[in-house]
DNA sequence: TTGGGCATGTAAGATGTTACATGATTAT
DNA sequence: ATAATCATGTAACATCTTACATGCCCAA
């Protein structure tokens, strides 16, 4: 049995979201602009699958006349159903983390190795970059109220990857501070 | 230029930790126990990759007399200091998660849409399920200061495990309590 | 003594990453 | 016009997942 498939519908959903034709770099982009903090993809693996995907039925695909280098991609009912059918069922699936750092303040176990400052302090720099182009981001999606209503599902995740960064920059500052 | 392999540096990590010999099975029980919140690994990947890192050199493998089952394999010098390099080095990487879960949510969008409540439950369940479990294991390992001091890294990842998961509960429940 | 559980291991396929290739557009 | 950039696409490799295979031990 092969491992439930989740890229399909990481794309059908982006295309039902845009409510549009919408290209492969489109969705590249999207996915690691706006899902970047809970998924992962490479233009590499977009491409194929846009052509798998059309062999299914789930989109179909237009080439924009006079441009031999776009290809626009466009949702089918099929496609949308299927989107539905995912959306419905329970995932059993608990989220998954690889965290190098992690794993490497496990190894060096001794609290007094002085790699212990360097791994926070390197950790730190680089979640708080993180949380700032986080931060901004939902000052500028989210200005108001009615801008948040307007897409909720969106706000939700920006929310929730601010706050859980936020968390872990507390975490890590605390940790220097014990040392 | 392939990808930095972590697997090996994971399994060398762990057979100093252990500071003895130790089977294949205990390396993927202790990877799922110990480290799965931060690393996910099957035993099919075990298994090869010790073979793999007998014959760089990393680990020496010795047959169990009288037991032909049971392979145990130790450090070799080259491995310990393969692995403190490795400890020595940034890692740019940053923290990865795959999250299904909020990815639903995103594409939902729509507030009143019923499922999201059941999403909501779902997750909280299974998040309450796991956080016990880590709860559980940390008063069975840590009961004591002394305890605490004796494996520190691996309290600290420990405690940051249930911290993040306390959180995710928490918001979580505000989620619903929002609807 | 046989049948289930267990540690080890292999196989096949899916997924993910990096580097490279190609042709078109853009900027200088 | 030439170089840089960009979207698209391919190739090679590493990783991950699931299922299956093997031989041992132990208990009913």
């Amino acid at each position: 049995m092969p491992k439930q498939r989740i890229l399909p519908h990481i794309i059908l959903g982006i295309m039902r979201a845009r409510k549009g034709m919408v290209t492969g770099k489109q969705i590249t982009d999207f996915v690691q602009q706006d899902l970047g903090e809970f998924w992962q993809v490479a233009h590499s693996q977009v491409y194929p699958e846009l052509k798998r995907m059309t062999a299914e039925g789930l989109i179909t695909c237009h080439a924009v006349p006079g441009n031999d280098k776009e290809k626009q991609y466009a949702l089918t009912e099929e496609g949308r159903v299927n989107l539905d059918q995912w959306l419905s069922v329970p995932s059993y699936e608990t989220p998954q983390q690889k965290d190098i750092f992690s794993i490497k303040m496990f190894f060096i176990q001794d609290k007094a190795d002085p790699r212990v400052r360097t791994l926070l302090e390197e950790q730190i720099d680089k979640v708080e970059k993180h949380l700032r182009h986080l931060e901004g981001r939902m000052a500028e999606l989210f200005p108001d109220k009615e801008s948040k209503d307007s897409q909720y599902g969106h706000y939700i995740i920006l929310s929730r990857a601010v706050e859980r960064n936020r968390t872990q920059l507390d975490w890590l500052r605390e940790m220097l501070q014990g040392l």
